[in-house]
This record gives structure tokens, C-alpha cells and sequence, in this order.
DNA sequence: TATGAATGAGACTTCATTCAT
DNA sequence: CATGAATGAAGTCTCATTCAT
């Protein structure tokens, strides 16, 4: 599926309509508008507006397919440096997809899911808790990570972080009185706060070294 | 502000349905049949849809007031077995009022948002970190805390955790084969393992011994 | 069911246009026009344009259901008096509700069928043919009716003769010179030939008399 | 006017799809995907959907032209040969060309009228009538026709029940218990019925003998 | 000559809200 | 105080046709 020069435009400015207004509330009109279409041509292009939302899914997810991958499967990084790649990796792609993760977050919390969407999502976190898993038992057989890590709760603790803190920009920004920043400057402080955050976290929990049982 | 029977039983079907299908999602006609009255008493009653919302709100966050400030305010407790607490007490709050809790997700996430629901949110997140801030300062004090912790960020993996877990509830039964628990049964092995993660995480992180600098 | 003046009025103008332009040629805005209402009020009373056009079917059926059976049973009437004013009253019947019967016509020879439709047509025509049977084995009985008549060709010619010089009315009147009638006298007219006509038709056909064997 | 290969494919689609849902009911992108060509080529070959039509009424009436004139002009037949003749004609041209004279039954039943397409009905139902008044005159020159027979009722009665049989196919399949067989037997079986039917109709009420006056 | 992309009008329906009772 | 009938705006989608190629 390759999509034209139109048709990537109005995927674009759905994607940010849907992520501030959510699916429900933005109308085709809204997205023809802010595209500079005719209102038919969503319907046109991807036969409607649900038809639409799978589209941007589908390519969203299609492109972050490879990273993760190549990412676990290098065989020059020790397992915690894998770690450490893997909590900038998700930290870098959930700030730099905002509007998509935001649309994600939204339509995980939906009971009134699309059938293609809940797979789309179904299968990526499938692909993600797998490889992480196998990073796990990379790090166990290698003797540097406990036995007893459930990865299903640190990759929660991950990705709930990371969603929480962007979810909650303005919030942070302001209790820790940063106003001042622009978007950009702001992001890149947000995004090394949460690296280090999240790298001392998984140290002392994964690591065998000075843990305590609780 | 006090609410009649009928009042009550709107508020809390449009709870429900704001909850699975989202603001816009959900009709008023959704919610009148739902709660069986007639559709004119949404607009009746509380002025318009977005009024319901925000009286749903107020009800809510009135409700959670005090918890925290008596659990931290109590003289009785050292600060660790506080934090323990405090995380029980999360947990059980966003477990026990998932459909609050997942609108709420949705309207922060929203950039389209209503100004007397985003004061009410941003004035529950002010005094909850204010009163996290103080329970902070008293076990740096009693030298059990390190002296640099981002309150914000272990706030952040806090909530986000939990968010994020019960988001990804049914991910989460199905990666650890859990889907033969009711529903019941399952929030209870949930809400055990979150616990247990949490305070594992944040004994580590939060208190002086055996930390290892990044 | 009964409906109230505006239902009444929104079906009858929409008989009216059914007839005209058929089903799928008239829209609910012609229809709302038509009858001084808001476009949403068709929606409104009867669920949809489809579900208006069910409602007429069943209204006009149920008028017309007791009409057959008082006749067919109806004790004093000989079997050849019976069938006569059976054929006056299809030619009444047809003629009187000329719309609804173009638009049963249409209906019968669309295959695209409404299956709640084709099922009213399917009833009344089973109720109307088995009256017919019962009528026909009265006057066989009593020894005035031929034994080998075909009741389902005899109400093919009836209905077809009926329906077919309804619809033809316009080319009938320039063919016999009839222009200068107004619509009511011309109507008259037609039905007397027609009543002729038929009852002849059927003398010849139905009775044993001077019956030529083909 | 004639017309290439893809113009008639589109006309024969045409026809069946007209024939099944109706003008209006009928989208030109039907048409167009069931005859395998591009959306455009309707406008572009007949200008518009509407122009379509007149395409197909002026083919199928040009192609019965002249059938009935040789007929009837057959010096070597009697008047009543010709008449039976007359009506296997009708019967085999009806049922031959159903989806067509489905078509003309709604067109005629249509007040919304296209001049063009009411003008080919009108040339076709007067050449008719006058091929069958000159039939008339023959006979009853001959002295073998009664002197009153009113022709226009004679061939709505022909017409009518020719088509009210085929509209009304399936019920008389139904009421006559023959669901077994296949399109083409019951076609066969319904044609010989109809001929003999109205043969002996027309045999009763044309010819001067055994006649009873009403 | 033939095409497929593109269009604006209009299709049906649902929406939140109002108003007379 | 409570209701249900009614409304106009706006929703999504399909339509027949046009136009540049």
C-alpha cells in the first residue's frame, strides 16, 4: 500500500485531529478542512472515516516495525546496554509520535474497539513483549539479570511512564518551572529526565546486584 | 452541590458509557436510555452534555479528597511504610473507579479540553504532588530518602504504571495466560502484583541503601 | 400502531411520490417538502426511509384485508353473483388506490425486495388466491363452475387486465378519444368498460355453459 | 445509430441491473463495475446515465419493429390463426425479454417521465393497436370476429396478464408447488399455460360463436 | 480515443437541545 | 417539576459528472 501525496496529507492532519479531538469528536469535515480537500475525498481515498484511522495504524505500525528487531539482536551490546538502547529507543519513539501514541493510548482505552485496530495493537505489543522476553533471558543466561523479573510489569512501567509524563507535559512543565522553554528545549530535558529515570529504575530492579527482597 | 436520585443514576450510567465509548462517542440519547429516562433531562438537569461531564467531575474528585492527606498526615507511620500505603492506596483508587480513571486518561490527553474539567484535573494533580512532596522532604529529614529524588518522575511511574497496567488489562491476561479469572479474581492478582512492583521499585529507588549511582 | 395527523400526512405524500418516481427515485427531502416537515421527521417518526415505506404497506394491507372475506362468505350471493362483484371490487380497489398499487407493482418487480415487503405481498396474495379457490370449488360444487379452471391464470388476467389498463390509462384515453374527459369521469368510464369486459371475460371462462373446449 | 462492443456490454449490463433495482436504484459505478469499464465511459459514450436508458429503449424497440407487421400482413393465415399467433408472439417476446419490459412496466408507471423515452412507449403501443385494429377489421370482414369487440380491453387483457405473470413468477411457482424446477422448465411450463389460457380467452370472446351477451 | 482522479451536490441519518404542555 | 414531541445543524457517505492527460 503506497499512498500519494493527498492522501499522506490527510492521514497527517487526521492523525493530529484525532489525537487532540479523539476519533469520535473530529469529523471528516474537520480533516477535509485542516487537508485543504473536498470533504468526499476521505471517503474517496479510504472509503471512510474508519477506513482512515486503519490506514494511519497500518503505516505507523508498519514503520516502526524494524527498530526494535535490530535493536535486540545485535550481538556487540551486553544485555544492560540493550536495556538502556531499548528505554531511549521507546522514550524517542513515543515523544517523537505523540499524536499517534496519543491515539493509541485513547483507542486501547475504548471498549467500543475496531476489530483491525485491536489487532494492529495486539500484534505489536505481542512482537515488542517478545523480544523483550528474549532480551531477558539473554541477560538471565548471561548471569547479569535475576531470575525472577516480570518482564510484563517493567515493560508497564515502561511504556506507562513515558505515556503518563507526555500525557502530563504541561503538568511537569509546570511544577518544575519550566514555562520558560520552548516545545523543543522542553522535550529534550522531558526526554533525558525520563532516560535517566528510567535507567536507574531498571538497574536496581533487573539487575542482580544489591537487590532487595521485598 | 447535591444531586437527586435521577441525577445520580445519569451521572454514573454516563460514567460508564464515557468510560467505554468516549465524550463525543456517547450520545445523550446513549445515556437516557441507558439510565431510562427520558433525553430531554440531560439538558434538563445539568444545562447540556459537556455540564454532565464536568458535575461528574466535580462528584468524583470531591470524593477522592481526603484519602491521601489523612494517610500522609498520619504521625503514626515512618515514611516508608507510608509510600508502601500510598501506593496500595493508587492502586485501589484506579482500580476500584477504572471508568473515572480511564475518562480522565482520555481528557488529559485531549488538547480539546473543557477549562473547569482541566482545573479540576490540574488541581488534583497539584495537591497530590504537594502532599507527595511533603511526605518526601519528612523521610529526607529522617535521613531514610535520598536527597535527589524527581518526586515528579516517581509520581509519573506511579500513576503511569497503573494506568497503563489497567489499560492493558486484557494484553496482560493474555501474555500470562491468565484469561480462565473472572474478572474479579483477576483485578485481585493484578492489583497484588502491582503492588508488589511498585514498592520493589521504589524501595529501590527511593531509599538510601544500596543504590547504585548511573 | 396508529399514527398520529403529521405520520399520516408524511405517508400519504409519500405514497404519493413512491408512486411517482418510485422508491428509489424520491428522497426524504422531496417527501419532507412535500409535506411541510423537516427533513428529520421522517427519520424521526419512522426510523428511516425505508421503515416509511414498510409503515405504508402495512397500513394500506390492513385497510384492505376484511373487504375479500365478507364477500367470499357471504351466503346469499350465488357463486357467479360473487365472482362479478369480485372483479368490481379489484377494480375498485385498484383504481381507488392507484399509488399504492403502483407502487406494490414496482415493488413486485424489483428484485432488490424489502423482505418485510415482499412478505405483506406474499400474504395478501396467498389470503386473496385461497378465498379464490374456496369460491371457485363453492360454485363447482353446486355444478355452475367448469371443473378444470386455472384460478391462478384467472387472477393473473384480473389483476393484470386491472393493473395493466391503469397504468396504460393515458395511452387508453388517446386511443378511444377520450381527452376531453376530466380524471374522474374518465375513471368512471373506464371502470364500467373494464367491469364489462371482465365479467364477460370470466362468464365465458368460468361457467360450464357453451364452453369451447381449446 | 450504432453502437461498439464495450457500448453495447454497458447497455446489456444496463438493462439487467435497471430490470433489478430500478432507474434510480441503479448507480452508474453498478454499471460500470458489473460490465467491467471504467465509471467514466458512461458519460463518455451516452453523455449521461439518463441518455443511457433512451439508448437502450431506442435498440430493444428498433428490434421488435417488425415482427407483429409480418404477422399480420401473412396473406396465408385466417384471422384467428393470426390472433393465436398473435399471442404466442406477445408470450414470447414478454418472457424473452423480461429485464426490457420490466423496465418499460416501471418506466410507464413512472409520472416522472423522460419525453423521449414516453414517445418510443407511446410509437410502440400505436403501431401495435393499429396492426391489431386492421386484424380486427380482417376478421370481422370475414364474419368469424364479433362486430363489439372493444380491442383496447382485448389487448390490456393480453399485455396485463402476460406481464402481471412474469411479475408475479415466483407466487404462482409457489401456489402451483413447482419450486423444483429450474428457471428454464417453469418458463416453459408457465409459457404453455398462458398461451392455452388466453387462447381460450380470446376464443370466447372474439369469435362470433357461442357467445353470451351480458 | 479512453481513462482514472477529482469534485460538489445532495443523499440519509443522528445529534444536542428547546419548547409547549 | 417533568416530559416527549419537534427541530435545525451537522454528521458520514454516495452520486453523476468533469477534466487533464
Amino acid at each position: 500500500m503506497d499512498y500519494n501525496a493527498k492522501q499522506i496529507q490527510i492521514i497527517e492532519v487526521a492523525e493530529r485531529l484525532f489525537a487532540q479531538k479523539g476519533f469520535a469528536g473530529t469529523s471528516v469535515r474537520d480533516i477535509a478542512q485542516a487537508a485543504d480537500v473536498n470533504v468526499s475525498m476521505i471517503s474517496y481515498y479510504f472509503g471512510s472515516k474508519e477506513k482512515l484511522i486503519e490506514a494511519l495504524f497500518q503505516i505507523r505500525m508498519t514503520e516502526s516495525r524494524s527498530r526494535l528487531e535490530t535493536l535486540i539482536t545485535n550481538a556487540e551490546l551486553v544485555p544492560m546496554q540493550k536495556i538502556n538502547l531499548l528505554i531511549d529507543s521507546v522514550i524517542d519513539r513515543l515523544t517523537g509520535n505523540q499524536c499517534f501514541h496519543n491515539i493509541m493510548m485513547r483507542e486501547t482505552l475504548s471498549s467500543e474497539r475496531n476489530a483491525a485496530i485491536s489487532d494492529h495493537i495486539m500484534n505489536l505489543k505481542m512482537r515488542n513483549i517478545e523480544l523483550m522476553q528474549q532480551l531477558i533471558r539473554e541477560g538471565q543466561a548471561a548471569g547479569v539479570f535475576r531470575d525472577d523479573i516480570d518482564m510484563s510489569l517493567m515493560t508497564t512501567t515502561l511504556y506507562g511512564t513515558v505515556n503518563y509524563a507526555i500525557a502530563s507535559q504541561d503538568f511537569y512543565k509546570k511544577i518544575n518551572n519550566l514555562e520558560h522553554m520552548d516545545q523543543a528545549e522542553f522535550l529534550t530535558h522531558l526526554k533525558g529526565k525520563l532516560s535517566q529515570h528510567l535507567k536507574s529504575l531498571f538497574k536496581s530492579t533487573v539487575t542482580n546486584e544489591h537487590h532487595n527482597q521485598n
